[in-house]
DNA sequence: TGATTATATGATTCATTAGTCATATAATCC
DNA sequence: GGATTATATGACTAATGAATCATATAATCA
C-alpha cells in the first residue's frame, strides 16, 4: 500500500487513540453536543477539550456548527463507533483471558 | 466509562495508528510471515521492525513463536482486519468528498 | 568450536503530543 | 456600549514516540 495512504490511515487511528478523546466520542454516542455540555460531563480543561475538538475536526472525525455563541459538535460517520465497538470488543476478550492465566490463584 | 477502560482503548488504537505498523499488518493479512521476511518485505531498518512487532504484541495485536531461529508473526484477532477496513472505508469517503470540493476547478 | 543468521535491546536524538495558564475573539443580552 | 458566556489560541512544559547505530543474545550449521 502507497505510504501516503497508511499515513492518512495512521492519523485517524491516532485521533481515535486517547483517552480524552473517546471519551468525548462516547458523549456523542447520543448524537449532537454543545462544548459547553461536554467540558463540564467530562470534567477537562476548557482550552484542552477545545483543542482535542479542533484535532478531530481537522481529521474529519466530527463536524461542528454554531449556534448563537456555542458550537455544536457531531460525529460525521457512523463508522466512528463501529470502530469503538470492535475495540471494545477485542478489549473484552483480552481482559478474559488475563482471568483465565490467573483462575488457578 | 472508567478512566481505565478508556486508556486500555487508546493503547489498542494507538497501537495500530502508526505507518510502519500498519504496514506490517497489512503483510500479515495473509498469516503468518517471519520477521525476517517482513524486514525486506517493508524495507525497514531490523531494530526499528522489532521494536514495533514487541510493541504490538504487548498490546496483544500480534502474537509470535520461536521456529528455530526465526520468528514468526501472526495477528491475534480478525477484528484486527475489521477495524482496518472500516479505516480505508472511512478515509475513502473523505476522498471523495474532497474530489467534490473540487470538482468544479 | 567458530561462523552465520535472526532477533532484541541500550543509548541517543529529534519530533510530536497532551495539558495548562493567560489571553484573545466572538456572539448575546441588558 | 458594557458585561457575560462560549470558544479559540499563543506560549510553555513535561512526557512520549519513532528512528538509528552499535552491540548483545540466541539458534543453527559447517
Amino acid at each position: 500500500m502507497e505510504e501516503r495512504v497508511l499515513e492518512l490511515k495512521a492519523e485517524i487511528l491516532k485521533a481515535l487513540a486517547q483517552p480524552t478523546r473517546l471519551k468525548i466520542l462516547e458523549l456523542l454516542r447520543n448524537g449532537e453536543r454543545c462544548i459547553c455540555e461536554i467540558v463540564p460531563a467530562i470534567n477537562g480543561e476548557q482550552s484542552n477539550i477545545s483543542r482535542h475538538i479542533s484535532m478531530m475536526q481537522k481529521n474529519h472525525l466530527v463536524t461542528t456548527r454554531k449556534d448563537g455563541v456555542k458550537v455544536m459538535v457531531k460525529v460525521k460517520d457512523p463508522e466512528i463507533f463501529e470502530i469503538l465497538n470492535k475495540v471494545s470488543f477485542i478489549l473484552k476478550r483480552q481482559m478474559k483471558e488475563q482471568e483465565k492465566l490467573f483462575s488457578h490463584i
